[in-house]
DNA sequence: CTCTCGAGGATTTTT
DNA sequence: TCCTCGAGAG
């Protein structure tokens, strides 16, 4: 079969160039994921076994994808390739290996959360200024040394970096890298930069290891090199040394990751690496109409350093782009929502073919009101993901806790959740006898009579008792068995059931769904260890879209720009187009930021497939108060044939004086009543279940004493649904409802507000 | 040790 | 505006 045919030409040739160094410059949409999928396709027809093909990506989503649609072309082989992120791939391995380089194989991954809280932790101790030492900026410090494999040692022999941290007031900070290492070591932990810098380590401390993966993977591939820091970087050039069967993918144009130490050089220092790479450049775009791409090429043509291509359409021509002009961030939402009405019914669109995207998160609140509000259903992609829900995180500690007990984030989060009289004294007092005695935490808690007296002694005691309950329970239990024992025998599902405000039941709900989770990898079929241990191993690393429980659901996407790539969209909307919030305020200081936020409006630009619209507000508010904002740069850099004004363009350069024709133009919307009303009250984002159900007019509760199987139900918030089973005892009873829009629920009669339908 | 209240700081992007 | 942290009372 011959299943390249269905590529063009410098796409075939990409896919059939197997061997030796490839570089793929791909512009956007210029169906670089096909190319990828049928080049491995091809590799597995060709005869090479999966499991020494390597492919890295840098989201879950991403991965899942390709192997997704590698697996409609070659069936379930594509099972057994090596694919996922940079993150995940190496975890995998690391847990292998780890013994090599003092870790435990079942090492805790600490996420941004345990980090931060850690060196927070460090920082107190260390008695130094949280102001000067802010822990973000600590971090990013830390963060970009593991990046650059900067080890302790060498940041505080460094001389320029120990100058360039004197010169800043920030000394400490070579101390606090060092104290921090020291501390997730104790711990059996490593944070993400971690999982590429100990491998990085391992491979280049251990011959034998770097020799058996290189013979292992003798097909790599990358996608989004451009995206790639200098520790992912040499750890692909290590494995690649010996078959140089490498092929790397990716747009030095959406290029958006520098902020966190991505080296655009990386890709454009390719051919320096692997003097004999074979280039192909994919240049045609079957995303877009041309209008779309020559105002994408109109910005990128803004930015001096850049490989040179030519992006082209041969689609249709398409429609002009609207930029739309609102007087405030709320003014902004309603018009979109507005827009997206009129536009799904004039074209016959589905909600799904909308995306509004936007540069920070803060900006989704003014959006989701305005579609809430007139009733459009939508989802937030980002955010918090379910992850990282305080209830989550807190019995994922207690199950870290029992496969790691020196994992010291997870120890301190819950010995004292819930309650159980361990107040700050006395883990204060755990700290100080570890230190002094040079002892992990967890020996202490689990010699608590030898270090602390009294009565604290005993509830610390307790609490080793139980955890090591857990680990008993968990040697001899499927995963689903042990959790759910975890859940109740720690107290949190008690503790949460308790809770009877919407949140309390919200996050009750979250829990259930971990526990149903994990009891579905529990019955997996495929897998031969099903144990809580290995149901955790990267549950660090898992992104929400991990979590999205019904991804064919008919809803406008909103998400940051950054979560967008890689994604296309019939009609998006990119909001916020203002000086100081796209581009940035941050990125005003250097010329290559400023490229970056550029890039990043590329990329937004190009998720469009006909029609795209713009917006900016002329007041906006930020942090409690409203503020004046200019236009974007951006909008200038755009080629002005592409677009179409709701409004008379600027007279002035800069002006907001010409208040008047705003005025006119904003009034021409039928949006009068915004400012002379009080501003409606924000509803009560609970944020767990983002899709609105707008209740029926004078929606109240009815008395559910009655309520019988077979009745139809009205839910605030779930919707309309059927009741089909009612249990338990009179005044506490559970209702199972089938709700059309999200499915079967259990609610307690005696806390859900339903209304029976008559 | 636990709970409540008030002040003050936070917002760039994510594995 | 919303969330976190510290102070102070019970």
């Amino acid at each position: 079969m011959d299943f390249l045919a269905g590529l063009n030409p410098s796409q075939r040739a990409a896919a059939e160039r197997t061997e030796g160094p490839v570089m793929i410059v791909a512009g956007a949409g210029s169906g670089k994921t096909r190319v990828i999928t049928y080049r491995v396709a091809h590799l597995i027809q060709k005869g090479v076994d999966p499991f020494n093909i390597l492919v890295l990506t840098f989201t879950n989503k991403a991965a899942k994808e390709m192997r997704e649609r590698i697996m409609k072309v070659v069936g379930s082989e594509a099972k057994n390739i090596w694919m996922g992120t940079f993150h995940s791939i190496f975890a995998r391995i690391l847990r292998v290996e780890a013994e090599l380089i003092g870790y435990p194989k079942n090492f805790t991954i600490y996420d941004t959360d345990d980090t931060k809280s850690l060196l927070r932790t460090i920082l107190k101790e260390m008695e130094l200024d949280d102001k000067l030492y802010n822990v973000n900026h600590v971090y990013g410090r830390i963060s970009s040394a593991k990046n650059n494999l900067i080890s302790p040692q060498e940041y505080n022999k460094n001389e320029a970096i120990l100058a360039e941290d004197n010169s800043n007031g920030r000394g400490q900070l070579g101390q606090i890298y060092l104290t921090y290492a020291q501390r997730c070591y104790r711990a059996g932990a490593m944070d993400f930069d971690d999982l590429l810098f100990k491998t990085n380590v391992l491979l280049n401390k251990y011959p034998e290891v770097l020799y058996k993966y290189q013979h292992q993977f003798k097909y790599l591939m990358v996608d989004e090199y451009q995206d790639t820091n200098f520790s992912q970087y040499l750890i692909v050039k290590r494995l690649a040394a010996v078959n140089e069967n490498i092929c790397v993918v990716g747009d030095d144009a959406q290029s958006i990751y520098a902020f966190r130490g991505a080296n655009i050089q990386n890709i454009l220092n390719f051919q320096k690496d692997y003097p004999d790479v074979k280039i192909y450049k994919l240049e045609q775009n079957y995303r877009s109409t041309k209008m779309i791409v020559n105002a994408a090429n109109s910005i990128i043509a803004n930015n001096k350093n850049q490989l040179e291509k030519n992006v082209f359409s041969d689609n249709e021509d398409g429609e002009k782009i609207k930029v739309s002009r609102a007087f405030s961030d709320n003014e902004e939402g309603k018009i979109t929502a507005e827009a997206i009405i009129q536009e799904k019914s004039l074209k016959g669109l589905n909600y799904k073919d909308f995306a509004i995207l936007y540069r920070t998160n803060a900006q989704s609140r003014s959006l989701e009101e305005a579609l809430r509000k007139l009733g459009v259903p939508y989802k937030l992609y980002g955010g918090t993901s379910f992850y990282q829900r305080k209830e989550i995180k807190d019995l994922i500690a207690y199950f870290r806790l029992t496969f790691n007990p020196n994992d010291e984030e997870a120890l301190k989060r819950v010995i004292n959740y819930p309650r159980r009289g361990i107040g700050d004294t006395t883990v204060d007092r755990i700290m100080v006898a570890a230190d002094q005695n040079q002892l992990r935490l967890w020996d202490v808690v689990a010699n608590a009579q030898m270090f602390l007296d009294g009565r604290s002694a005993g509830s610390v005691t307790n609490f080793g008792i139980m955890v090591q309950g857990f680990q008993a329970m968990a040697k001899t239990n499927t995963a689903f068995d042990t959790a759910m024992y975890i859940a109740q025998h720690s107290g949190i599902l008690k503790d949460l059931y308790e809770d009877k405000s919407v949140e309390g039941l919200a996050r009750y709900e979250n829990i259930q769904e971990l526990l149903n989770g994990i009891k579905e990898f529990s019955e997996r079929e495929d897998l031969e260890e099903k144990g809580l241990d290995v149901f955790m191993q990267d549950i660090a690393l898992l992104t929400n879209d991990d979590n999205d429980k019904d991804p064919n659901a008919d809803t406008v996407s909103l998400m940051t720009i950054h979560a967008s790539k890689g994604l296309e969209f019939p009609v998006v909307f990119i909001v916020g187009l203002e000086e100081n919030l796209f581009p940035s305020q941050l990125s005003l200081n250097s010329r290559s930021e400023l490229e970056e936020e550029r890039r990043l409006f590329y990329v937004a630009v190009t998720r469009a497939e006909k029609k795209l619209h713009l917006s900016y507000a002329t007041s906006r508010y930020r942090w409690g108060t409203l503020n004046n904002c200019e236009p974007s740069r951006f909008l200038d850099e755009l080629n002005p044939a592409c677009l179409d004004l709701d409004f008379k363009p600027r007279s002035t350069p800069s002006g907001n004086e010409d208040f008047g024709s705003e005025r006119v133009a904003w009034q021409r919307k039928e949006s009068g009543d915004t400012f002379s009303k009080p501003k409606p009250k924000p509803m009560k984002t609970t944020s767990i279940l983002p899709k609105a159900h707008v209740p029926t007019a004078g929606f109240a509760p009815s008395d559910t004493s009655g309520l019988q199987v077979g009745m139809e139900v009205e839910h605030e918030r779930f919707g309309f649904g059927k009741v089909i089973n009612l249990e338990g005892n009179k005044g506490d009873i559970k209702a199972t409802i089938f709700f059309k829009e999200l499915g079967q629920k259990q609610l307690l009669l005696k806390f859900a507000k339903l209304r029976i339908v008559e």
